[in-house]
RNA sequence: GCCCCUAUCGUCUAGCGGCUAGGACAGCGGCUUCUCAAGCCGUUAACCGGGGUUCGAUUCCCCGUGGGGGCACCA
């Protein structure tokens, strides 16, 4: 068996896309899981919507999706790896003038209308196009044959003359696809399913120059979730891009744990795995051919299943980097320790990390909201005002030194008039923070302090 | 229109001739009397249709239908 070698092929023509971080996954897992080589490829051929923006969103993805490729540019113009390169096809013109020429010398090519066209063998005959309005020369040949890892063996005519270098001198994708792939050496194609009505002339095009095709193997796509209508998901589409899930700091592990079960699974019921575990499992086989619909819940629950399992350090360097790009990042963080036990007070409670603005805002200001909503909810049941005045009253005697002091406080309070700890909670902490939803009480009490607690308390009580 | 791929709960999926069709997310209900978007427990929900093959089809074959993709001097 020749080494393995794959590769993921992007054009920096736009947003770095969901579906594209998956077809890169796939291929770094098989690379991962056979020992194998993962090949980056640059497809800058079309210089008219090429950009250095788009370029350096491929390499920021990849990098913060943790998929290192062994092969290929080095980010921000430090040369690059591999000795299969230049790895970016707008560096690599001479390489397909000599594969166009040898076509050419070997008649498998010819020029017509400015460009050259890849010629099939067999006999001609002309017919009239009813999709493309116009009349066509075909080719009687034998179907391609395909033997697709994922797909088994699947048949296609192939039988027109197809263009591999437009009249304006440059090459187009199938034919620099398919000579970089010899060139670069690559192993197994593992690619979108959408590509799998162009392997039959990728397939002629091997055969022209001479070479036995790598080992195909097309994953199926993603769709769009049924709520954001029909079809395979687009750039446009909500949680698309990977830039997204960046900004909102999402966890890269539960992202990639998420897409490996799109069209993948282990052999049990198993779902959160650790990214080792996928890669020893991971197989081509084992691949799925149906189509998979995107589904952002479930994608925010594992999201969210990480998080909670996230060391303390590790949470708190989260919440870090998620308010340094807030504007009251520095006051949200100026006290250290403070920070720190309110972000771990959250922790087990926030679904994402950029809930943590919102979730914590109380703790950081006396000009927090109050939810109208909530308060309705609160100050319907019971005697939430006479509850707060006893509360207001009691206060000062008790003792905030930890939340099972706090909790006995507030116990011994209700016991004395024969009510429960959560005839106090619920309007506590809607005077506390405003909302009806959040960590322990006693938590918050132990965090704010008894003095600003107190403070709250009566304001809320004026204000009511 | 032509060609290719595909088809199990709303969604991701397990199943590879005989199963009470399993799990997860979402939903719903309950518990947790310290709320809740968390946790725990429970629960609703699926084999697209029609023909074959077979003692027996969710499973194999064919035909429909649905879904997806492709049919450029885009990639």
């Amino acid at each position: 068996m020749p080494p393995v070698r794959v590769r993921f092929a992007p054009s920096p023509t736009g947003f770095f896309h969901i579906g594209s971080a998956r077809t890169a996954l796939f291929n770094w897992l098989y690379a991962r899981h056979t020992g194998g080589t993962f090949i980056l490829r640059i497809e800058d051929t079309d210089q008219a919507r090429n950009s250095e923006q788009f370029l350096q969103l491929i390499y920021d993805s990849l990098t913060w999706l943790g998929l290192d490729w062994d092969e290929g540019p080095n980010p921000n113009g430090l040369g690059e790896r591999g000795n299969f390169g230049p790895y970016r096809q707008s560096q690599r013109a001479a390489i397909y003038q000599k594969y166009k020429q040898q076509l050419l010398d070997s008649g498998r090519a010819y020029e017509k209308d400015g460009a050259v066209w890849f010629k099939l063998l067999g006999e001609r005959y002309k017919v009239f196009d009813d999709h493309r309005k116009k009349e066509v020369e075909k080719v009687k040949t034998a179907p391609v044959v395909i033997h697709d890892r994922i797909r088994g063996r699947v048949e296609r005519q192939e039988d027109e003359d197809f263009v591999i270098f437009r009249s304006d001198g440059n090459p187009v994708f199938h034919f620099v696809n398919v000579v970089d792939d010899i060139e670069m050496k690559v192993s197994h194609i593992i690619r979108g399913e959408d590509h799998l009505s162009n392997t039959s002339k990728h397939v002629r095009l091997y055969e022209g120059i001479g070479v036995t095709p790598p080992v195909f193997a097309h994953i199926p796509l993603i769709l769009k979730a049924p709520e954001m209508g029909q079809g395979k998901m687009s750039k446009r589409d909500k949680g698309a891009l990977i830039e997204e899930y960046q900004q909102r700091h999402f966890l890269p592990g539960a992202l990639v744990n998420y897409l490996s079960l799109l069209g993948w699974n282990p052999d049990d019921d198993r779902e959160k795995l650790p990214l080792a575990e996928i890669v020893k499992l991971f197989d081509l086989p084992a691949v799925n051919q149906s189509n998979a619909k995107f589904d952002g819940r479930k994608l925010a629950n594992m999201n969210m299943t990480y998080l909670l399992e996230q060391p303390a350090d590790r949470f708190l360097a989260l919440a870090r980097a998620y308010f340094s790009g807030r504007p009251n990042g520095p006051a949200v963080m100026a006290n250290a320790a403070y920070f720190r036990e309110i972000m771990l007070l959250v922790q087990p409670k926030i679904k994402s990390v950029d809930d943590l603005g919102a979730y914590t805002v109380y703790f950081f200001t006396e000009d927090f909201p109050l939810d109208a909503k909530a308060k309705e909810k609160v100050m319907a049941k019971g005697d939430p005002k006479a509850r707060l005045a006893e509360l207001i009253e009691a206060i000062s005697a008790m003792d905030f030194s930890s939340d099972a002091a706090i909790e006995a406080g507030i116990k011994s309070l209700a016991e004395g008039r024969g009510l429960g700890f959560g005839d106090y909670q619920a309007v506590a902490r809607l005077a506390v923070t405003g909302t009806n939803t959040g960590p322990n009480i006693t938590g918050i009490f132990r965090v704010l302090g008894k003095e600003r607690v107190a403070q709250r308390l009566q304001k809320f009580q004026a204000e009511t």
